[in-house]
DNA sequence: CTTGCCTCTGACGTCAGTGTCAGGTTCTAG
DNA sequence: CTAGAACCTGACACTGACGTCAGAGGCAAG
């Protein structure tokens, strides 16, 4: 398939596309006036990326993932496994620190509903 | 308390604390001669905006959700509560998000584990 | 007064993924 | 052949919370 409708199926822009290429996470074969041409199993890989990036890995550290993804063997860098333990150690450590924010939110909220009620009590109406 | 001081004990640099007065997040006074002094109350100020800040809250948002800490009370604006409310979701959205990721980054750790385990028992050495 | 650290304002630099525009080529439908 | 959509490369713009540098003044200690 060409990158619009690659594009379309894994719910990013063209421009990024381009750019997950560029940085050398995606690769397309070319037809001879230079068109991008990609394989089905793209879609899946672009996905993959997203979810990478959602993880908050830059395009520089996915890459250096990517062996593990890619050829999941022994011979695969180990350096590129344990940027991924460690990858995945950072983001469980974010994901803590979200909690604690959203646990503070929480309690912000449930403060403000108690001021709430008790004004709205006093004065019915 | 001088901006120094304050930097330290918050555990922020004093370039940031410049930038959330600039942003209107934090108040100071000035000294005669020009220099920012704050109450104790300012350490607890800046670790509240931290906070938020790491729960990805942008300097705009967390300006319109502070009167809900500042002045928990009805007549504080229902537009900023809605805020906070909408904030807090918006959060754990994002938590999930990063569960998910971080489930695939188990996923790829453990194939990957297994694929070392087998080639390990095969040539031992 | 001097040394040296702290603080001031102002302004430009950074990072990183992506938007967007420009100018040009290629493909597809009619 | 032609219109228009899709594609190409290249490059600048943007966002946002800072880092960092410059040039100048403030303040405690000797």
């Amino acid at each position: 398939m060409r990158i619009g409708e690659l594009a379309r199926r894994a719910g990013v822009s063209v421009r990024s596309l381009r750019y997950y290429e560029e940085q050398g996470l995606l690769e397309s074969e070319r037809s001879s006036s230079g068109q991008r041409h990609y394989p089905e199993a793209a879609v899946d890989r672009v996905i993959l990326l997203q979810r990478l990036y959602a993880g908050g890995l830059s395009s520089r550290t996915i890459g250096e993932v990517l062996p593990c993804v890619d050829r999941p063997s022994a011979d695969t860098s180990e350096a590129a496994f344990e940027m991924m333990v460690g990858e995945r150690d950072r983001l469980s450590a974010h994901i803590e620190d979200l909690l604690r924010t959203r646990d503070m939110l929480d309690d912000l909220i449930a403060t403000n509903r108690r001021h709430n009620a008790t004004l709205e009590a006093g004065s019915t109406g």
